[in-house]
DNA sequence: TATCAATACTTGTCATGTCAAGTATTTTTC
DNA sequence: GAAAAATACTTGACATGACAAGTATTGATA
């Protein structure tokens, strides 16, 4: 079976310009990969998006107020009120206001969350080598490049 | 300012290896540029899963059933009904019930949708050109490559 | 110092995706 | 030819994003 997207997608005709090829590729791809890790995420009751914010408290090791879990996502802010708010349900994270500032809302992790982190890890590392392993490392290191380059003109540029 | 995703999500160790980088640059590429084409299609008072299905019932130039137009976007059978509900509300497509198989119900596009489509065409051109026109032919040739040959294994092998 | 702007969230509404169940209509099978 | 299985959707419940508007608190300004 050929993996090119012309016939995955069942699209009749060629592509307009190799630039739309590239984008539907990236989205495609971007697609599979990501319906991997949520399924995985799904096994340990958590979904990508709390899979993220969780990776973010414990990498920095100490509570963050939601502004800054924001920042770090792709997220709008109201976007992290219900995670945060759903994680703390399930008892992954404790919200905790700021006593210096009141309007800031510290997120902390718990030690219940890190501890089923620790779980996913070795399954995640898996995944991406299961995703990935197939690429040598100059295929990998151009693909970064690639995708680097490609993302230069939407963060130099502040109107866009 | 540099491009490094590392700087850009504010990570304070380097990355536990290629592949983590290389997907992680995957996931931030694509989410970038999605919201420049959902701003884009927002102005014309389409989501982007709108705009797909609108692209494919007219690439396709005839009415489709359900079930062919959820194949042909990654999305489960659910999601299609509840985006053809929107859609015809909105007087972009008709439902029509199959004669021969009443199970079936044809989706086809409206003029109006038709029109609206045509006008997006250009600007959609456009954006594609201000995103991905830095890079040479040679570079987006070698981007689609490594992206399809990133999803080979998935495709290949129905256990995934 | 009184007010106005800025900041940090929160709430509400809507579109979309997911899964589980349910309905209607063939098709298969015994 | 009637019951069982398959097919094509539809519906309902819930998580997640987006945007707009609202609240509380703090900072800046006249």
């Amino acid at each position: 079976m050929s993996h090119k997207l012309q016939h995955e997608i069942k699209k009749k005709r060629p592509f307009d310009s190799q630039q739309e090829e590239a984008l539907l590729n990236l989205l495609r791809t971007n697609e599979l990969f990501q319906n991997q890790f949520i399924r995985l995420f799904r096994k340990y009751g958590l979904t990508a998006s709390q899979y993220n914010v969780l990776r973010i408290l414990r990498g920095e090791g100490k509570p963050l107020p939601s502004l800054e879990i924001a920042d770090r996502m792709i997220h709008v802010v109201p976007a992290i009120t219900g995670l945060i708010d759903r994680l703390e349900k399930a008892r992954f994270v404790k919200r905790r206001r700021c006593e210096e500032d009141r309007r800031v809302v510290y997120v902390e992790i718990t030690d219940e969350a890190i501890s089923v982190l620790k779980q996913i890890d070795r399954p995640v590392k898996q995944l991406r080598e299961k995703l990935l392993g197939h690429l040598t490392r100059s295929e990998l290191r151009e693909l970064i490049r690639l995708l680097e380059k490609a993302r230069t003109p939407l963060l130099a540029d502040p109107e866009f």
